[in-house]
DNA sequence: ATTTGTGCAAATCGTTTGCATCTGA
DNA sequence: TCAGATGCAAACGATTTGCACAAAT
């Protein structure tokens, strides 16, 4: 399941309500109330990294009645969907970057803020062969920042 | 503050006690009996990625008399010191690399292990200018390995 | 003697789970 | 109707913290 398959592409926010009720139907999601608010503030204003807690907050302040545990369900299967990709940063927080297509991150450490890096920046070189019996299934490359001292 | 600071290089374990003791007051840090006894877990059999209830259930099973929370104290001092890098691969457990120069890691996602990437491999090409103001710590990467099925 | 480290248990925090209730197809 | 979704509170697991006691300088 792809994120293409939802009919898509990496900037493109669902548009009418209608629209956005299809594609979850078309992997396999009930468009319900919850899901449907979630996708829209996922996908209203472009690119962004998110934690579960700070859409649940975003949501409430929103005046959208949703659970913390639907939150969490929903961002798990959005990403399973192939909407959205988790990022590992740190040990405390996950992340879900609602770009699931490859990129790479800044991590700027004293603001817990993750910025993407774009695409056509090469940082990748080489990949070296994995071992025997096994794939490559993502490359994960954060770059971590520190506001400079002068 | 660095690995070299404490005479090691990357693939050299303390030797005699002594040594041991001079090395971790260069750091600024007692030769407690725990903290001796920990290096000597840690940096005896070559580089490792440990979490800190393996290495605590290492200790214990070493008959080492050590808690879990002074497991975790030390694992940070020795980080700070340099001797030891953090790794973040999931929200869940953190890992200590008892290797801290540049390299890279593969995953292993179903058996949750790591494995060096020897440096040899470039794996990061063009780095990406960071933000104005901003400076790069540190670059991670992590290679997300499957076993393949066939 | 003073400072620093240790151990224990309780506290914290993000996340998951069990289960009764509700909702969409 | 009824599988699937939601909400709540309790459970969980990794990590941190507070504080009394012990050990190192």
């Amino acid at each position: 399941m792809t994120r293409a398959d939802l009919g898509l592409t990496a900037t493109q926010a669902p548009r009418a309500p209608v629209e956005v009720q299809k594609r979850l139907s078309r992997v396999g999601l009930r468009p319900t109330r919850q899901r449907m608010a979630l996708v829209e503030i996922l996908f209203a204003k472009g690119d962004r990294h998110v934690t579960a807690e700070m859409l649940y907050e975003e949501a409430t302040r929103a005046q959208i009645r949703v659970s913390l545990a639907t939150v969490y369900n929903t961002l798990h299967q959005f990403t399973n969907a192939g909407l959205l990709r988790q990022i590992a940063v740190d040990s405390s927080k996950t992340y879900f970057d609602t770009n699931p297509s490859f990129h790479h991150h800044f991590f700027i450490e004293d603001k817990n803020a993750l910025i993407d890096i774009p695409p056509t920046n090469a940082l990748v070189g080489a990949v070296p062969a994995p071992p025997e019996d096994y794939e490559i299934i993502r490359i994960d490359v954060i770059v971590r920042l520190r506001k400079m001292r002068r």
